[in-house]
DNA sequence: AATGTATATTCAACTTGTTGAGTATGTCAA
DNA sequence: TTGACATACTCAACAAGTTGAATATACATT
């Protein structure tokens, strides 16, 4: 359900076509949220049938008509009784933990690689991440409390990509130390 | 896909029911995989079907037959080869990072609420986590590798339930802070 | 005696997420 | 001029996850 207030949020402020919402999506929720063309799709026409968006045809030349989506007075109310309810953390499935679960039954060399590759994709997002980061930090006095939110997220992603590559170091040294046993 | 995985991850060095595979998951996996009862009995069906696992049925008295699942040649081949294959980070799909980014929207009271909700169900995993933790540490010198595995991700999950909480300390000072402006 | 918890499994319906194809065109660079 | 990329949306099929009910009984507690 929480795609439905994830676009909610996102057409709080503005008007947006689906196309619009999961390039925003794709910009700027991606350490967090992660959406495909289709699921938003969906998801906005579920929606609008709902009534928590109203949707504006603006016709286009040699283009498909664009639909332009704006939340609802209801779409409002949803949205607020939704924040005003706390969440659950999500659960957590994730293969690599599986296979270090499983780490006694193979060769530590399968491991040992497929540590080293999770570290360098860690790595490059935590770049990605520090790049945006900067961006903030230069105006961070600035900043006004939707962009201070944003950035919040923005270190949540951080800590996430630092604590998996810290992660990845120490259970590397692990199975380095046994490899020659 | 990763369910069957995780499923001939728990089958591969020993038969069990489906009962037993989702105590399993409960009371060692939780810190990284959740599934339902429901997921996990279909699954085994699937599996069965695909000659990854065949059952033998174990009739009892007063209670339903049990079913006996271990795990293939063709299953065991299966998981080698899904071992060997590197995965992708899982991606994240977080509410409560949704409410922040939304957090200029609403009375920054109910953000505190919420933020402060979530400290405390991580403060009390973490500290769960941590008795566990206690076990190993207690006979860290005796762990088998098939038992450092395991403790590799509990220590994956503690890590989690930290970043967490100070994250949520970072946001809870910011959103204190522009209260009463 | 009743209630709750644990064992042990099945079926059904629904929502969400993934994958891929199809339609249609403008713009920019090699 | 060919190909890649961006814009902008739809439909279909399938896989995975969620929710709830149904069946059946033992054992321990209140």
């Amino acid at each position: 359900m929480a795609l439905t207030h994830t676009i909610l949020v996102t057409l709080a402020t503005e008007s947006h076509t689906g196309y619009e919402i999961w390039k925003t999506f794709e910009e700027t929720l991606n350490c967090f949220w992660k959406a495909t063309q289709q699921q938003i799709y969906r998801e906005l026409g579920k929606m609008e049938k709902n009534g928590l968006v109203k949707s504006e045809i603006i016709p286009q030349k040699g283009r498909p008509d664009k639909k332009l989506y704006s939340i609802t007075e209801q779409g409002q109310i949803e949205l607020e009784e939704w924040m005003s309810v706390p969440s659950q953390p999500t659960v957590i499935r994730e293969d690599l933990l599986v296979k270090i679960r499983a780490g006694a039954l193979v060769n530590s060399e399968i491991i040992i690689q497929e540590l080293t590759h999770r570290h360098q994709i860690h790595q490059q997002t935590l770049i990605s991440y520090q790049q945006k980061e900067k961006d903030f930090l230069e105006k961070i006095d600035a900043l006004n409390t939707s962009d201070y939110c944003l950035y919040l997220t923005l270190k949540r992603g951080i800590r996430f990509e630092q604590q998996w590559i810290e992660w990845c170091d120490e259970a590397l040294d692990y199975f380095n130390s046994i490899k020659n046993n």
